[in-house]
DNA sequence: GGTCAGGGTAGCC
DNA sequence: GGCTACCCTGAC
């Protein structure tokens, strides 16, 4: 927006949010609103500030992703929307990426509301996308991901519920079970079932490595290893339950400097 | 206007 | 484990 805010839709509501200093200023909502959905959704009752101090005195290599990383929190988004976005962007560009969710939404989400002229929609449940075909996939920029998405679609429904069948709790001591389930889907591989994981099921631990997490890990950290797995590994090591807050610093951190792309 | 990388994954060796 | 093709768009 203009006006340095951000609207968009988050589970058929339309929330408008700007930050001023160091405040999060969202409206229209109701003060039950607040208590019972934005709350939990922008992580509002966690101490970043404690968190912080931590990630620094266990790694002193973060103090520049800490720097430009002021406000980054970890958001509570939806499982089903999450896998969708995260198929489409491999290999993808972000704006390319953010243009097939808009076509999902405009053409086969509920509308919501106009506001000031602009149409709002609710992105697709998996019973309306699970409808399309590989030509409607692709029609929406998919590419070659359609015919993924298309089959991610139908197993859908199956695979989450067994993920909350076997549970996902914070204390669960395999981590790695929704990860698997999450992999059967096609176009689902150790990256983008991290970001799942961590983004929508409540894995905070989660240290998703991508081509610019890698990057920027190699560049601060002098004893970083070499592999994926690894680097995921050490990570979880040395922030333990803030692994995937960590690992936002760097990513926003990484992609300063690159404004589009 | 070519050329190229891009929030990785699948399929093959 | 390492290698390569993959839709297609925006950026250089």
């Amino acid at each position: 927006m203009e006006d340095g805010s951000y609207t968009g839709v988050v589970r058929d509501k339309i929330i408008n949010a700007r930050q001023e200093s160091n405040q999060l200023i969202l409206q229209p909502v109701s003060l039950s609103e607040v208590e019972n959905h934005w709350l939990f959704y922008f992580d509002l009752q966690r101490n970043y500030g404690a968190v912080n101090r931590q990630i620094l005195e266990q790694a002193p290599w973060m103090k520049a992703p800490l720097q430009t990383g002021k406000g980054i929190r970890l958001l509570r988004q939806d499982p089903w929307e999450t896998t969708i976005t995260f198929i489409l962007s491999s290999n993808n560009h972000i704006p390319r990426i953010t243009g097939s969710v808009a076509c999902l939404s405009e053409t086969y989400g509920n509308h919501i509301a106009t506001r000031q002229g602009v149409r709002y929609h609710s992105f697709p449940t998996s019973e309306q996308l699970k409808k399309l075909s590989l030509e409607q996939w692709q029609a929406c920029g998919a590419g070659y991901r359609a015919r993924y998405l298309m089959q991610a679609a139908l197993q859908w429904e199956t695979c989450y519920r067994q993920i909350r069948q076997r549970g996902t709790d914070p204390g669960d001591i395999d981590e790695k079970t929704a990860r698997c389930l999450l992999e059967t889907l096609p176009g689902v591989g150790p990256k983008v079932s991290a970001c799942i994981s961590l983004f929508s099921l409540d894995q905070r631990h989660q240290f998703p490595v991508d081509v610019w997490v890698r990057r920027r890990v190699k560049e601060l950290w002098s004893e970083a290893p070499s592999s994926d797995r690894e680097m995921e590994v050490a990570a979880l090591k040395l922030f333990g339950d803030e692994a995937g807050y960590a690992q936002q610093l760097i990513f926003y951190n990484a992609r300063k400097g690159k404004s589009a792309s």
